[in-house]
DNA sequence: GTCTATATGGCGATAGAC
DNA sequence: GTCTATCGCCATATAGAC
């Protein structure tokens, strides 16, 4: 820790240039003379720190989902009112997928390929916080203002709204050229609308019984 | 035509084989020696009716987006009104990821890697039914009974709702487990309540002006 | 730690018998 | 049309100099 070195170091320009070159191609389709150009090292010096290709992978794909839900935990725990949480939660998320755009199709594509690596998942990301989630749902729900639903549903539901668009980012670029708008409104277009959807999905309006 | 035969022809046997395969395991991923296995013929076959892996994995990805659009112009261009449409579609969509749940994992993971690939999708499945939708819209955002939204708008997020489960289906796996509920359980009831939730984000409650 | 050079194996592709 | 046998390349992985 003395002296900490301007660059950083090997390992981690390596690690980088694997994120990038595994999210784009896969991990099957990411070679490894590539992922070395792209940190600007020699091929030999990817194995002299992760042994191999699978080893990189695995690192790559604990490093991606790790961070998947911790900052839902915390919105969904905190005191504000319930709507205030889902905006939270919502803007977050789109905050995170414009920061890793490649991210969603990535871990689609991978889970797909190797099942087995959603236990490694759910170790490292922990579990999705259902229990914070159903608390405020009930509550909303008891007290006659939103219709029944579990929280698993109400996850699913908005994750699918925010992070479907990323994954299919390609064919709603189509969707766009169609409509004569650029991909970028329509992010921002969402962004702003997609936590209203949610909720109106849930709410009654103020003549149902 | 004549004397038809009792077993499908090789060629189809292979593309089958292959459209099992690819799908799974995506092109990069996937191995001639395993599709030739899965079709019970040999290795050289495929290159006999097929040329090489390329072509091979071009023809299944054009089956498989083939039949991606015409079902839903059909339906948005019948004179059912706009709300009995939404649930037509929604429908359609569901049974036809019922019989090809890897789907949009495949595609989502095909055109991440192979952004070329979006001009052949076009071409093959022909342009998304957005004016046939946004019609509909219009009519019912001009007499005041739904929020104003694009059909491009409408459009994905209905898809969004529909493929993401199934596109994510290992992480929702997991979910319907810490519910102690099954996978199938959770789709049964999402197909029911898909369209309702999106004429929910749409209609205006009676309170609104 | 970082490089060059080389070994090893697997996979796509082909040749040729039947 | 279908098979067996084999080629040739390319990607992963290693050896070894510096």
């Amino acid at each position: 820790m003395a002296a900490p070195k301007k660059e950083v170091d090997t390992e981690s320009r390596i690690l980088d240039a694997a994120h990038r070159v595994f999210l784009r191609e896969g991990t099957s389709g990411a070679r490894m003379q590539e992922i070395a150009n792209e940190a600007g090292v020699n091929k030999a010096l990817l194995h002299y720190y992760f042994q191999n290709k699978q080893r990189l992978a695995d690192a790559v794909f604990l490093r991606v989902v790790r961070n998947l839900f911790p900052a839902v935990q915390q919105i969904f725990e905190s005191d504000q009112p319930f709507e205030d949480k889902v905006r939270a939660f919502v803007a977050s998320e789109f905050d995170t997928m414009d920061a890793n755009p490649y991210m969603p199709g990535y871990v689609i594509s991978e889970l797909q390929q190797q099942p087995g690596r959603i236990k490694a998942l759910l170790e490292s990301s922990g579990p999705p916080p259902l229990d914070a989630i159903q608390g405020s749902l009930d509550k909303e729900i008891a007290a006659g203002r939103y219709h029944p639903i579990t929280a698993a549903d109400f996850f699913l539901t908005a994750l699918s709204l925010i992070l479907y668009p990323y994954a299919a980012r390609p064919g709603v670029t189509m969707l766009t050229e169609m409509n004569g708008e650029s991909l970028d409104a329509m992010f921002a277009r969402r962004r702003e609308m997609t936590a209203e959807w949610l909720l109106r999905m849930v709410r009654k309006s103020s003549s149902e019984p």
